[in-house]
DNA sequence: CTTTAGCACTTCCATTATATGACTGCTAAA
DNA sequence: TTTAGCAGTCATATAATGGAAGTGCTAAAG
């Protein structure tokens, strides 16, 4: 257990550290404890002996440790009010009442990546578990044709297919009534299993060249089901704005895990409330921290994640965060 | 005008410059050009003097000024014959005859990007000059509908909209329709020009609420028209792996770039022919070169641009880029 | 028992010195 | 015109040096 005095003291260093990015010495804190140098000093020794604090060599001030900056977040952090400024730019989104959730999302990030100087993502669950609405295709010239598959939700995915010549933009229509006749409603991603057990059997009865049709549409489905989810990121290269990416070996290394689609998908979240993950928890790099938020409105769900250095304002992005999530999804019933 | 000998040696020092980062001394070219290296300090002396080399210091090798790049892609590049496993890592793209030309294109820059380790873009002029082939309306759950714009080249954007409760779907059909019946045809910039002296005029003989809804569509095709351009950006962190930019300060000169939407836009190119632009004719940074070319392919236009360090395999990366263009909008037509 | 002053000690950091290696420029001879 | 050879220049690596910063410890004071 921690004295007053010693989370103090903490609390002091994490915080001043988080401003300054220079190790804090004994000297630095004593003003505002009101005590002597030495005692500071004395008190650090045990805070680092319980790891909460770390030095970079023997005579450098004490910088937090991963478990003291998990320490700070969970027990000594205090929820920070938003700055006017900061509420301002973001109620321009939600005043905005035709805005899609999608987008209204999209927009904060953007604006808390541009306030915050950390990276933001959102990592939607795409359209995996929305139904089909309809598929629709309308000729273009030639042997071009657009097909479109439109979820309940609003989601809709688009290819520009072309036909070879032998096929006629009539026999494409007519499978094209069946799919809508037939799988209108299945989760998008039964539909290849569907189109195979109930579509497929009879569409030789209605169809000519049923197969080369059949196949195109049945390739086009599974191209748009295995689309990668829906992830939108911003701000990556704030990262070199930190000092403590001021090395290119660290900026490749995060940067190559910021490309890699399965570091990413992991991002995902499905813990209530907002979460901090300080370093090596943050599943990227032990020198970043992820806060992040799952959200579920009218079924819509996905993450919503701000990745920084471990070096991160915690209580400022954490109320962001918050006011993000209490403002999206707002009723669109009113005015 | 420059002597064989001369030549010989500006093109060797440009090569071997391009293969290892490192200033290229006298004695490493006297072998492979039968002189001494004697020889071939009088000679750089008079290239130095021509500014088409340059020194980093006093004893230091020499290096290609970009007037030395220039002179090289001019006079002395020689076309690179593809290797077969670049040609085969393309032609995966190519032999998929169900391939939008802009996914083909996108595709064929990724793996570019991928095998040179340079970053690519692609630059769509997007759905500017398309013309509106139709709009329609998805009504969704409650109060939202999915909107759709869709052109005659199958581009397709779509929104989703919350309504008012005190519209109702009818209203907002009979406005598509009205939109379909009078706009259709219609280059998609100068819909709201059109919008604004035939439909507004008399879409309140027909909908109750126009003025809502009017508005709303007004919007959102605005919104749509006003879309950045098609940008497709690839690989931008490749630039981590040059030498050159080991600093963190050169990264983030690039980065800030192509952050920069009008610097992406000036990208765009219009003249004929597979063009080289050596660093501070690249509009981009003094550092970075870059390669580009205009296609148009049934009306479909654009800019296809690889970006490198100034020390870019010139030679490899025109040829792939001409592959790219002898191949893509190949006729669809056979099989 | 807690706090503090003071001092010795450790490490970093910037500066300087020094040696080495890599090239060039120039000169004089081939 | 070409070449050999040497002096001269600069970068780079390594070591030495002198602060500066900040700690740990001890002993005294509260």
């Amino acid at each position: 257990m921690l004295s007053n005095r010693q989370e103090n003291i903490l609390k002091f260093i994490v915080e001043e550290y988080i401003k300054s990015a220079k190790p804090i010495s004994s000297h630095q804190i004593c003003d505002s404890l009101d005590c002597s140098s030495a005692t500071i000093r004395n008190e650090m020794v045990y805070l680092e002996e319980l790891k909460l604090l770390e030095k970079n060599h023997f005579a450098s001030g004490r910088i937090p440790s991963e478990k003291g900056y998990k320490y700070y977040v969970e027990n000594l952090m205090q929820p920070k009010n938003m700055t006017g400024e900061d509420m301002l730019k973001l109620q321009t989104i939600f005043h905005n009442n035709t805005l899609d959730l999608n987008d209204a999302i999209k927009k904060s990030i953007e604006i808390v990546s541009e306030i915050t100087n950390y990276t933001t993502v959102v990592l939607g669950n795409g359209a995996k578990d929305n139904k089909l609405k309809k598929v629709e295709i309308v000729p273009l010239e030639d042997n071009k044709i657009l097909t479109m598959v439109i979820t309940d939700k609003g989601f809709v995915e688009h290819k520009n297919l072309y036909l070879p010549k032998n096929v006629s933009t009539e026999e494409v229509k007519k499978t094209v009534d069946l799919i809508n006749k037939l799988v209108v409603g299945t989760p998008l991603d039964e539909i290849s299993e569907k189109l195979e057990y109930s579509v497929k059997p009879i569409i030789g009865k209605y169809v000519r060249q049923h197969e080369l049709i059949y196949n195109t549409f049945y390739d086009a489905f599974s191209e748009i089901t295995n689309k990668e989810n829906n992830v939108h990121f911003v701000g990556r290269s704030n990262f070199l704005k930190q000092p403590e990416f001021s090395d290119v070996e660290k900026i490749k290394e995060i940067f190559s895990k910021f490309e890699d689609v399965n570091c990413i998908r992991e991002i995902a979240e499905d813990k209530n409330g907002i979460n901090v993950y300080v370093g090596s928890d943050s599943e990227l790099s032990d020198e970043v921290s992820v806060v992040k938020t799952h959200y579920n409105i009218d079924g819509e769900e996905g993450t919503i994640a701000i990745i920084g250095p471990k070096r991160m304002e915690y209580d400022r992005v954490v109320s962001l965060l918050d006011y993000i999530k209490s403002n999206i999804g707002g009723d669109h019933e009113e005015e």
